[in-house]
RNA sequence: GGAGGAGUUCCCGAGUGGCCAAAGGGGGCAGACUGUAAAUCUGUUGCGUUUCGCUUCGAUGGUCCGAAUCCAUCCUCCUCCA
């Protein structure tokens, strides 16, 4: 199956500008330059990224180049489309680092060695452009009607829009131009939220060079109820472990909806699509199965086999067999917190972050939602002594799901 | 530049002198039911040494026994006109 069949299959596909060519392109044999642009909007890509990545995988598998462009310049603007307010104004420092963690991150993903992959950052571009230069040259291009009737500013008509932002499109469809001459680019790739801005480039290099080059959009990753996915209480599920952590992340996927699991599957894992099939016969409970080897594959991906393992113990372990703590995540409280040998367990539940404050975890108590070691705890007040660490731990469990070992720090 | 309107707890949004830590909804958390799902129901959702105390309603001052509510100044945003 040519990869453009396969993405298809996938699901993956949302829009393109020409499906004929743009198919004949990626199922041939010649290596195909194409790019996807990521803002660096924080330090850490997110699920939301996710899908991009996948995509630039799949394309590199099949003998593709990708070019993944960092907003290094756009960043300084911020992509307005499908935003009900203006995004924060970022500094040169802050973009610069969060191009460098990207760039990490992507590396597990995706081959960056030479030849097979390129990084480009566009404000080697932009940052030093001619503003009579650029609006000559690119700006006549653009008609104002046509850019504001596009779907991505709808909710911006109503809240108000600046000329600031609404340069954002010329930018970035002035990457692609650059990107074509640069290195031969002649598709770009994006989510669905960039069609307009993608179409502005192809445009572009049709009315400027009277080229034909090609986009398509990738459907985002949302819930069977049409929510964005990768959020949490916390907000995004990052791919950085420090800040979502494997075990964390594995249990997002380990938990989610049962409409879900096979469309994820599809989208985020390279397992073969008649083994999917199999899975998209499950119903009822028996979809547990197909939602441990998400989790597990997922994982994987972000995080390596070892993690991935680890983490998947530790969620069996959790559920299944009780409190074996082998792989718990882990938290240590001061000694100095017990008096006399004793400290009361708010303090400790305060101390380990498993509650942003002794109010709330009074509450959580009164409402039977705190076990330690498996006992459940009923007066708020409740004092552990230095004796219950026998073993050099506790476990605290929070609710069902949330588990603790807490050791002591000396 | 002129005229008018608005800023409330995580979000939306009610509240126009004491009964307001502030209605209602969303979201979150917990409990029940389950399949570590969804839906549903219940409780809870500023902080603390919790029959009480402290901090909060854009900011700073002021009036008053008492202010989210009144006054002054400032900041921010929106709408209409130019």
């Amino acid at each position: 199956m040519g990869v453009y069949d396969e993405l298809k299959a996938r699901g993956l596909i949302a829009q393109t500008t020409n499906e004929e060519k743009i198919r004949e392109l990626l199922n041939g044999k010649e290596p195909v330059k194409f790019y996807i642009g990521f803002d660096p909007t924080a330090d850490s890509l997110h699920v939301g990224h996710f899908v991009q990545i996948m995509v630039m995988a799949h394309m590199q598998r099949a003998g593709h180049i990708p070019i993944a462009l960092f907003g290094g310049g756009t960043g300084m603007v911020g992509d307005p489309s499908g935003k009900s307010d203006m995004r924060k104004m970022m500094t040169k420092e802050t973009i610069d680092h969060n191009v460098c963690c990207f760039q990490k991150q992507m590396s597990r993903l995706i081959d960056f060695s030479e030849g097979k992959a390129i990084m480009a950052d566009n404000g080697d571009w932009l940052l030093n452009l001619n503003y009579i230069e650029f609006i000559r040259d690119i700006g006549v291009h653009f008609t104002v009607n046509r850019m504001l009737a596009a779907e991505c500013y709808k909710q911006r008509m109503e809240r108000g829009l600046s000329f600031f932002e609404l340069n954002y499109m010329l930018m970035q469809s002035y990457d692609f131009l650059e990107l074509n001459h640069r290195y031969g680019c002649v598709l770009e790739l994006g989510g669905d939220d960039q069609w307009s801005n993608i179409i502005g480039g192809v445009e572009l290099l049709r009315r400027k060079e009277g080229k034909d080059v090609y986009g398509m959009t990738f459907t985002l990753l949302t819930t069977s109820e049409g929510k964005k996915m990768g959020k949490t209480e916390k907000g995004a599920v990052w791919l950085d472990p420090e800040k979502t952590s494997p075990f964390e992340f594995y249990q997002y996927w380990r938990n989610i909806a049962d409409a879900d699991v096979v469309r994820c599957m599809k989208i985020l894992t390279f397992l073969p699509l008649e083994q999917i099939a199999q899975y998209e016969k499950m119903e009822g409970s028996e979809l547990n199965k197909a939602k441990e080897v998400l989790a597990f594959e997922v994982t994987k991906l972000i995080h390596g086999e070892a993690e991935a393992v680890k983490a998947q113990e530790a969620a069996k372990a959790l559920f299944s067999a009780g409190t074996e703590s082998a792989h718990m995540p882990t938290a240590a409280v001061p000694e100095s917190l017990f008096e006399n040998g004793s400290a009361g367990l708010l303090d400790i539940m305060h101390a380990a972050k498993l509650i942003p404050s002794k109010r709330e975890g009074r509450q959580l108590i009164e409402q039977g939602g705190v076990t330690v070691d498996d006992r459940k705890i009923e007066d708020p007040q409740e004092r552990l002594s230095l004796s219950d660490f026998e073993k050099g731990y506790i476990v605290i469990k929070k609710g069902k799901k949330k588990h603790l070992k807490v050791l002591i720090e000396k």
